[in-house]
DNA sequence: TGCCAACTAAACCGTTCAGTTCGATATTAC
DNA sequence: GTAATATCGAACTGAACGGTTTAGTTGGCA
């Protein structure tokens, strides 16, 4: 019986992808209410039966979607591959990893669409928030520790600091890119990294004399 | 003539009114796609005519109450009447125009759906996208104002800072009250609320002598 | 050769959808 | 009273939906 089910598994892998593929593109563009199970057949060159012979239905092939895309796009993103721990220049370091995630996410739309697509889909599909938040907690982790450790700072609260960091880096991406913002309110990407990182770099815990 | 056309106005004013509730509630619960004209009327409580009456199709029903919508709650959180503009304590005037942001988006839930589908449908309605800027915009541009403004500070650029600040928040609560992340990485609001704060205000054009 | 799992195309089921139509009713204006 | 207006309820249309079923095809393996 197991034997039997490994056979099918392997065998039908590549359908299993051409539908996850269509289906990504259907659910990204339409949302879950909006997206059609022949739509995605067509997308994905399957047939209905096949489909369902994959997954149990439009709910089931949802989630197992959101969650392949949660530790692939997301990961991907929110993982700090880009921040060098070992650098002695965080000013750089952090500037390059902000980089980083701005350019991912310009150079791959579907991350926008995925982010939105999640925060939405998160009311009526709580663990889909819970599964987003799990994807993007590791890079906050590791952000949080480089902040505490990085020799030459001395943050009150790093994982305060962490959260200012993607928070701002997240709200402008899509104000800008997926809200149109940068036709109303346009703003160089350079000029919010600069004083992000001047934000987060000059607050230390022995600030100089208060200005009053 | 006109007099009775304001007496048809008047008279259905309060069923558009009822209509848009309904639609409000539905939209908010369920986003366009997933939105059942029928259910509309249900909850407005209106005959299905009388709703068609009144909105030419479903499109232009939903458009009429995202502009109602935007310029009634998005201005209410992003409108810095909280804003102190007078008070010679900014760190004061700052956390006290934050916690208004949080407690409003707390205390009324409607307000994070709102966000939640303005950036979902902003996709496929670009206008939406552009709506909800443009209802952002003064408050953004007040803030902007007030850190340049504001005479004990010297930052080298407020409209970046008014962004850090508003993306920090946002993000903030998105993530721990829309997407459970309280469950997952608890974060005392009171947390970000300092760091951003203390980020925000020393990271001044005369920084003290660098760290290196 | 015969078998069997995977697959296809297409018809089909019951439901729901957005939107229309129509006759009845109540209010108001003149 | 009468005409205009606004509403109602309910039936209806045609299309699309999610999902199932059926009949038939393919390709590898014993």
């Amino acid at each position: 019986m197991a034997k039997l089910q490994e056979k099918r598994e392997s065998g039908s892998r590549s359908k299993t992808e051409a539908i996850l593929a269509g289906a990504m593109q259907e659910f990204l563009a339409n949302g879950y209410s909006g997206a059609s199970m022949d739509r995605i057949t067509a997308a994905a060159g399957v047939s209905k039966s096949t489909l369902y012979a994959h997954f149990k239905d439009k709910e089931s092939l949802f989630t197992a979607l959101i969650e392949g895309i949660a530790q692939q796009k997301l990961r991907l993103i929110f993982n700090l591959q880009e921040l060098d721990v070992h650098s002695q220049d965080p000013q750089a370091a952090l500037r390059h990893l902000a980089e980083m995630m701005l350019l991912k996410v310009t150079q791959e739309p579907q991350v926008l669409q995925v982010m939105r697509l999640l925060m939405f889909e998160s009311g009526r599909f709580p663990h889909l928030g819970r599964t987003f938040v799990n994807a993007w907690k590791p890079g906050f982790t590791a952000l949080s520790q480089y902040l505490a450790s990085c020799p030459n700072l001395r943050l009150t609260d790093p994982e305060a600091a962490a959260r200012i960091f993607m928070g701002t880096l997240v709200h402008f991406v899509i104000i800008q890119e997926g809200m149109y913002g940068k036709e109303i309110i346009p703003m160089d990407a350079d000029r919010i990294i600069t004083a992000l990182i001047e934000s987060i770099l000059t607050s230390d815990s022995t600030p100089g004399p208060p200005s009053s």
